[in-house]
DNA sequence: GGTAGACCTGGACGC
DNA sequence: GCGTCCAGGTCTACC
């Protein structure tokens, strides 16, 4: 009997577990995937030629690879007329999502995976959602884009966006690599308790963070802490949590500034305020015509998305990407290491 | 409240 | 191959 529980056992743990996800009504991986810059930022990979996604999840029983497709996510030329050249891009929107991932989970963990790809891929924005923006800003009816790409916890995003602070683009991409080659568990990104147990000077080191090695592992301490004095992640998820409060407890975090702050309330669905940086004095310049000195032109900037009001980023945020996509080629076509890397406009206007 | 300078890394550039 | 300069947001000190 002992020999036939292993066998049975071995061969649990050998099959993968499948799951299928039924996500809104217009989602559409590929689109709503390549929306923002993080898709492009370890563990997150997307495969342009066979669309699909793919990373490493931090579950409850160890790490586990997960592939996301929609409509079998097929390689080859397609019809799309969206410009995309590929099959995937022809998949009718709404089509469920097939989850392959590389080990057998538990029922408890594929309860924990739905709603970190939930989060992550944004499937609670349902179309009433995405109707309410489009109403205040039409422009974007048309492509149906909305969604905005984050990550599977509010940790990775809290950190993603430290990452972003004071660094070029490539600098980002590095260190998020580094930190799930170095500290991650199985590849994926490194977890808040695994993070504040780390050394400083080894972050520094090994993940070439630089000054920010203190104030992460102080943040992963915050985060480990939680309700007791620490952050209290549901606290800043809950919609009931007013946006001048979390405001306030972003901005008191070390390494979390102005832009930070906006940044990550972005990503936590709050859309009014701008995370305004030096990308977005460029497009203040280039592509809205506004002149002055760059403090000048981050207020103009302000002002001029004033009017969608709790949806101003969403409107800034998708007319700057239009802006990348027209001088880079479609999002779902960039090779994370190589368009990837320099599709920002410092990076464009070296060109 | 506004401003200046330090903080680090990686890439570009000149020699 | 080496040295220098620059971009990037946050933090602190100072006015």
């Amino acid at each position: 009997m002992a020999g036939e529980f292993e066998f049975f056992w071995r061969m649990w743990s050998f099959m993968g577990s499948r799951l299928s996800i039924t996500p809104p009504g217009d989602y559409v991986l590929w689109r709503d995937v390549c929306s923002y810059g993080y898709f492009l930022l370890w563990p997150n990979f997307w495969d342009p030629r066979g669309g699909t996604f793919s990373r490493v999840m931090n579950l409850t029983g160890g790490p586990a690879r997960v592939t996301i497709s929609q409509g079998g996510g097929t390689r080859g030329g397609g019809k799309s007329g969206r410009g995309s050249g590929h099959a995937f891009g022809d998949v009718r929107p709404g089509t469920a999502l097939a989850c392959v991932f590389d080990r057998a989970l538990t029922a408890g963990e594929k309860k924990e995976v739905r709603g970190q790809i939930a989060r992550m891929l944004r499937l609670d924005e349902d179309e009433a959602h995405v109707a309410a923006f489009h109403k205040v800003d039409p422009r974007w009816k048309k492509s149906g884009r909305a969604r905005l790409f984050r990550s599977p916890s509010f940790f990775e995003d809290v950190l993603k966006t430290v990452t972003s602070c004071n660094v070029t683009w490539p600098g980002t991409l590095s260190m998020n690599r580094r930190l799930c080659e170095v500290v991650g568990e199985g590849g994926g990104f490194p977890s808040a308790r695994v993070l504040a147990r780390q050394r400083a000077s080894l972050l520094r080191a090994r993940c070439r963070v630089g000054y920010r090695d203190a104030r992460i592992v102080e943040l992963a301490k915050l985060f480990v802490a939680g309700k007791k004095g620490g952050v209290d992640s549901e606290w800043f998820e809950d919609p009931a949590t007013s946006d001048g409060a979390i405001h306030r407890a972003l901005i008191e975090l070390p390494g979390i500034g102005p832009y930070a702050a906006a940044n990550i309330m972005q990503l936590l669905g709050r859309y009014s305020r701008l995370p305004l940086d030096t990308e977005s004095v460029r497009h203040g310049r280039a592509v809205l015509g506004f002149k002055g000195s760059s403090a000048q032109v981050m207020k103009r900037v302000h002002a001029h998305f004033a009017p969608f009001g709790g949806q101003a980023f969403r409107s800034y945020w998708f007319e700057m990407w239009v802006h990348y996509e027209k001088k880079a080629g479609a999002a779902h076509t960039w090779e994370r290491d190589t368009t990837g890397r320099v599709f920002t406009a410092a990076n464009m206007n070296k060109k």
